[in-house]
DNA sequence: ATAATATGTGACGATTCGTCACTGACGAAT
DNA sequence: ATTCGTCAGTGACGAATCGTCACATATTAT
């Protein structure tokens, strides 16, 4: 056999993507549950000795994309929080990146549904939880950024008992809860539900932002028709690709 | 070996029983994630052919207790859904029994979360699938039946393009968003984040109710206090219970 | 009494996991 | 130039787990 050359961190972290991205294939291709290590193994150029360097086992394999992938995730947030219009209509509009992220890539998003749940973190490296961990914070920052600009204009303020932290936590978690739970309905409709899942992202969303008092309220402005024209305006590429797989955001059944 | 008598849908139902609780002392004792089929094998007096006529594998296994563990926390809503008090108050309690459970049965807890995992899921039986959806179907009536007792009383009207179905769900993703998100926090404090499970979700739920404008609104009742009051007289066995575990709810820093 | 059916069993082969003795490149010492 | 120690990859191997099915026995039908 080839012996390799001393090791430095670039390789070492290249070649862990190449892991991670043959790994993606192979749950496009077979199914995440089909997903196994031998599998993996048999894709790469590398021994299973030296995938099991890098993770150690398949639920740490699983983490690791889920983390690779909410680098992903945060930039669809950083982009939401960057564009242009008032601050709670960012907010609506990065609650949508997530939705565009989980309707663009199935696979990852199933990662990330794995990530949490308890027979995959039990098997999975603290290198690769806490790095979980960092990832969480660091999307929270483009939420934090909106939060703090709606402070700022005045359009939001702080409800009494709460800060700036709890404010982030309870719209990502109600975006995260909306879209988990109808995780069947993100790919196409399941038909198992009266429920959509744009629309009911949008209700709880409004819900949630008009009991933050977050101007303008709902009864004040068609939030509908200005996430629409923001989504066409920030999301171009995105959207032709979501339309492309049969899967189009559906705003009939709410405005 | 010793054959049986013809089956009964009674005694098949008795069996899948000992096999579920069986699984559940194993995930106690051992944690979740070494669950194996051969462990629980050897635990029930039975062969592993027959738990193969139960369950097609461990991740089927793993949503039957989910489902199972479902009608047990259906069991708290419905109590909660039971009590007295103003129908805002009984979903705030509501949505607490979901803590409750939680905090009580973190092995059933750590089961539901899974059951929503798609390496889970992809694993899993169409019985098992199908009966977890009819089983969430039912955890709703007692929701369903708190918001229709608000719209009753006139203390909610439906807001805007939404109808009953969805201001239950809105209640339910919330709730299961913060609890999930936050599932590191809820047999105890973890000391990784500043965010406290029972004020997060305190918090949450105030938000999203006064968005609905369901009254009384958070600006015109303390609902902590009737909260505390109201947790200690429906369910101080098991806050008890809590308390023995070392986890107390957590009331100091919000109210 | 006999044949067909129902149901449980656990040995077995297949798959997957996870490890480690072995291998060769590289650099330091002589 | 040679030898030795270190570094890092390898894939055969044994262990664990999975999932099946030929076999055995009781029950039911003929």
């Amino acid at each position: 056999m080839t012996p390799p050359k001393l090791l430095d961190e670039a390789a070492l972290k290249e070649r862990e993507l190449l892991i991670i991205n043959s790994a993606v294939l192979l749950i496009q291709t077979n199914g995440i549950e089909n997903l196994t290590m031998d599998k993996v193994v048999a894709q790469v150029p590398f021994s299973k000795g030296t995938v099991y360097k890098h993770f150690i086992g398949k639920e740490d394999l699983l983490l690791a994309i889920s983390n690779y992938s909410i680098k992903v995730l945060g930039d669809l947030f950083y982009r939401a929080y960057q564009f242009k219009g008032c601050a709670r209509s960012r907010m609506l509009l990065l609650n949508f990146s997530y939705l565009i992220y989980a309707m663009l890539y199935p696979a990852l998003f199933q990662c990330v549904m794995c990530s949490k749940s308890p027979n995959v973190v039990g098997k999975s490296s603290e290198k690769h939880i806490n790095e979980g961990e960092l990832l969480e914070v660091k999307l929270m920052t483009s939420i934090h950024g909106i939060v703090e600009d709606g402070l700022n204009d005045g359009s939001l303020s702080l409800p009494l008992n709460m800060d700036i932290q709890q404010i982030c936590f309870s719209n990502w978690s109600m975006a995260y809860g909306a879209i988990t739970l109808l995780s069947g309905e993100v790919e196409q409709c399941s038909g198992r539900t009266s429920l959509i899942v744009e629309r009911e992202l949008f209700n709880h969303s409004n819900l949630l932002h008009d009991g933050m008092g977050w101007q303008p309220l709902s009864k004040d402005r068609n939030h509908c028709a200005e996430l629409k024209t923001a989504l066409a305006e920030l999301f171009p590429e995105e959207l032709m690709q979501i339309k492309a797989k049969g899967r189009e955001l559906n705003f009939e059944s709410f405005s």
